[in-house]
DNA sequence: GATAACTCCTACTACAATAATCGGAGTTAG
DNA sequence: CTAACTCCGATTATTGTAGTAGGAGTTATC
């Protein structure tokens, strides 16, 4: 269920490239870097993805970098996502049933459809823009009031532990 | 994104052990390997982790199996993942702020916070008694008229291929 | 009390994905 | 012509995933 680092990375990038594009110039993978805390190198890899998504555009050369195809306000976080991570299927068989032979007697399809749905519902809500804008989210914050603890006892437990918490003090980007 | 076998299976065999238990006698991890064309060796691996989250309760012996913990109702399918994959957080920063170091900065945190819960919301919507009916879903099916094609373009392009698709007639189970 | 059918527990293994790093070729402004 | 970039293709170490294996302990049945 966790987000990849090459997800995460992506859409920090992506950020940062948005918050630095004021001034026409394209933003070099450098500078992202350093302002994002982002191996630069790693970088490289993702903007790959970005580009052929058609998110951003590479310029070469001295005072090159990127910028993006188009207004933050029309890049949703879900085209990040979907550019850094591939289809924003949770299982194959959702959008072609000859992915499983046993789609017709499955009772889970028609659920993971429609969390699939959601979660891309969820995805496409925000735009780069609401990341970019330096004063933290507006839409959606309303949404925010009920504050943590949400399923009642399910994160008590904490079942099947998986390799212990990051080091404290480590960063997660 | 892809969900794992792990959890995949996890749920199946939720299923299979819910629409087997109605004689009250606990269904062994055979049948239900059988009737859910599932490995059974592996089975035995995942049933430790939905029993330590004390969804499933395993009886010994000859004519020995497991049985729900609670009735079927009761249990949501969020329960059964997350007993499956652990805590159901799409980054460790969005309960504890100190997992990042940047987390005072970073854009992200909110709209991560955001998403995770509309995710927990969907999980926790749908039971497993939703899923071992015979006929399917009623609860939530309304929701389903709009048909697949959601976010408009962005499932054109396939960025970032991703180990091409399952050979076909193979099954995800 | 043997035996068959189970759970339960602890490895172990093969493979794939993730998170990088590296070296260098090509491009462009000054 | 050089500094600062993008662009391209490999290579690597580490982790996670999916699954197998062997056997000890438990319980109903004959
Ligand atoms: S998971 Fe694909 S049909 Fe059940
Ligand atoms: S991802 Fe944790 S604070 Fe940004």
């Amino acid at each position: 269920m966790k987000l990849s680092t090459r997800a995460r990375y992506s859409l920090r990038l992506m950020v940062e490239i948005a918050r630095r594009s004021d001034g026409g110039a394209p933003v070099s993978l450098a500078q992202a870097a350093r302002g994002g805390d982002l191996p630069r190198r790693y970088l490289e890899q993702l903007v790959i993805g970005l580009k052929s998504a058609d998110l951003l555009r590479g310029v070469s050369g001295k005072d090159g970098g990127y910028y993006l195809a188009r207004p933050a306000a029309e890049i949703r976080v879900g085209d990040i996502l979907e550019a850094a991570m591939g289809p924003l299927r949770i299982v194959d068989c959702v959008e072609d049933p000859r992915e499983c032979l046993r789609a017709d007697f499955c009772q889970c399809r028609q659920v993971y459809a429609l969390i699939n749905r959601r979660i891309r519902e969820v995805l496409n809500e925000f735009t780069l823009e609401d990341l970019a804008r330096k004063g933290g989210l507006q839409r959606g914050m309303e949404r925010l009031e009920g504050k943590a603890a949400v399923g009642k006892g399910s994160g008590g437990t904490a079942p099947r532990g998986r390799s212990g918490r990051t080091v404290q003090g480590e960063e997660t980007r």
